[in-house]
DNA sequence: GAACCTATGTTATGATATATCGCTCGCGAT
DNA sequence: ATCGCGAGCGATATATCATAACATAGGTTC
């Protein structure tokens, strides 16, 4: 009833307990922030949160419907994830249209994710290397920085870990 | 019948000059990859041309049909794109669903991208500082990179020039 | 000239996102 | 208490972006 999440989500921890936590942080940040967490807000963000993963609207959409037997329409879940943005309780993937809990939601950020092509696992970086190096090049143009979005695609450590693990227990030579 | 682009394109330069050439050097580059700009392919590269913003695929197909008279339905248009993509001819930007040429197809380059939010030009930079920063991070943690999309939304030199130009002319207290 | 490959046409559908209207509920002002 | 008001959400419709699947046309190989 409760801890292993499956396959995208990080296959090895007690992800119900990565759930708790944001949505009860998120609790405390709205309140502190005067904003108002409602049920369905509340609910939509632990569905987010379902997997380490970026999900789609339309996923959430249909578990809405499907394990809350709620009636919803896709305005119900784009409201819901509309504030969760502007809260920064969640991100939005771009190049992947979905959706994504934020691993530290207390304080403004520029991040940047490193997203598994292999297992979908999203990693949100802080990095201001990163954040300064695209900076400069701006404001050596001019350009006055609004938004970033890095999204970075590749195989996260532990997939390019276990990929060379199986080619490894191969014989040498295999084709 | 030729010069000056419109509005978002750039407004003061001939920007047809622009769009002859990326033609003509796409044409040279296709020829040397041994693959096919045929005609379709060349028409749409124009259209994405059109302007130094992002172009929407259905915007292309609304000019395919308007101002060529050729039939033409959505396929016709994706799969040109994405051979124009395949031969780093035209890029994609993921935060706007939409596309723009590449100012420098020749040879494989990892761009970031200043998109400026009042007039839509798009500035491709190739800055290795920033691909350094992100690799770095990355490897740091393991990661792979296959591919970084870097955007990076706000007010592009000339906007913010010519809003500073137009807020020091209005009277100092004028509200 | 038959087999085959690439590019394109054509139809249908899937996936993502927003516009608009109207209801309800909580809450402060009168 | 009741009125007005605004936030949240339900519901319907539609807009926007993208791909699947199959048909057709033309050129190349043998
Ligand atoms: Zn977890
Ligand atoms: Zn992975
Ligand atoms: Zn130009
Ligand atoms: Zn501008």
């Amino acid at each position: 009833m409760s801890s292993i999440a499956p396959g995208p989500a990080g296959a090895d921890h007690d992800h119900q307990h990565c759930i708790e936590q944001a949505v009860a942080l998120a609790g405390e940040i709205c309140q502190r922030r005067g904003v108002r967490l409602t049920p369905l807000r509340r609910r939509v963000l632990q569905l987010v949160w379902k997997s380490h993963g970026p999900v789609g609207a339309y996923a959430i959409l249909d578990w809405l419907r499907t394990e809350d037997g709620r009636s919803a329409a896709p305005p119900t879940v784009y409201r819901a994830l509309e504030f969760l943005i502007e809260q920064r309780l969640i991100h939005r993937i771009e190049s992947m249209n979905a959706f994504v809990g934020c691993v530290d939601p207390s304080r403004p950020h520029a991040a940047q994710y490193l997203i598994c092509r292999k297992c979908g696992i999203v990693t949100e970086l802080e990095d201001q290397s990163i954040t300064d190096a695209i900076a400069q090049q701006a404001s050596q143009r001019g350009f006055v920085v609004h938004d970033q979005t890095v999204e970075v695609h590749g195989i996260c450590g532990r997939c390019a870990a276990s990929a060379a693990a199986s080619r490894s227990a191969t014989p040498a030579h295999p084709a």
